[in-house]
DNA sequence: GGTAAAATGCACTTCCATTGCAAGGTGTTA
DNA sequence: TAACACCTTGCAATGGAAGTGCATTTTACC
């Protein structure tokens, strides 16, 4: 009984061998990674292998994408219980200019952001830069 | 007595004719813009001209970045008083998902932003996306 | 085991950002 | 104004990331 499987099945998503190890990587890195992170990760598989997984599980709400501003986009798994497609649920981001790491601040949720009458908000992306906690110290 | 050539004068920028033109270009535009924007603007002009000239602008402070999430970047010219650099000046930017244009708002400032212990916030960065007034009409 | 559908790997393309270098302008000083 | 240094511009080329088409392998299911 293994539980990543079991997320997987029940996205109706097929278990493989990268798949796994592609979802055990995200979930032990506490930080958001990039494709080319995963590429050095797992230099036997091809870029286009990791790059369509992680378009299968963006798709299917197991990862998230993050704009962090560095201009790459980055990916972290969601929370156990994230909705990420409900604006609500949106969690900041906290990108390091000194060690240029991207970290989710999953507690902290981005307040309400009031736009112009006639504008519909459907999405908030919230990046906050500067120096973390590990650099700061 | 030319207004843009004071400005450009006062950041220590030598006025060129090219400058000038992307200058007005930029502020007859209300919405921010691409390289690639730009350029077709101004066929005449080389691409690295406009990139370099944008990227001096950006320097001085005359021109902000903007990242929408699109993976481009776009760039908007920064309102008379504005300190982009300063974090409690920074205003919020809407991304229609319609017709892709992104707008400044610059009436609507970013909320203060708690960040953990430890860490230590100098930007925020914070993009709407959705529907805008032209598209939701 | 055999079959259909999905996943993977390889090659290739496209697009944007960026740089090196040579040529053309501009501003300054003697 | 002639000469010089410095900045700007244009051309060519590079690099990196994203994305696609197709052949091959793997998987699930009968």
């Amino acid at each position: 009984m293994n539980k990543i499987e079991n997320i997987l099945e029940s996205k109706n998503i097929r278990v493989t061998a990268m798949r796994l190890l592609i979802y055990k990587f995200l979930a032990q890195k506490e930080i958001a990674v990039t494709l080319s992170d995963i590429e050095n990760a797992f230099e036997k598989a091809d870029r286009t292998t990791l790059y369509r997984t992680i378009k299968t599980f963006e798709e299917n709400d197991i990862v998230h994408q993050i704009d962090d501003g560095t201009g790459i986009t980055k990916y972290a798994l969601c929370e156990k219980d994230c909705n990420c497609e409900i604006e609500t649920d949106l969690h900041l981001h906290f990108h390091c200019n000194n060690c240029n790491e991207t970290v989710c601040l999953t507690d902290h949720k981005i307040p309400q952001i009031k736009v112009p009458d006639g504008y519909i908000s459907e999405n908030v992306n919230l990046v906050v830069k500067g120096i973390c906690d590990k650099c700061s110290g």
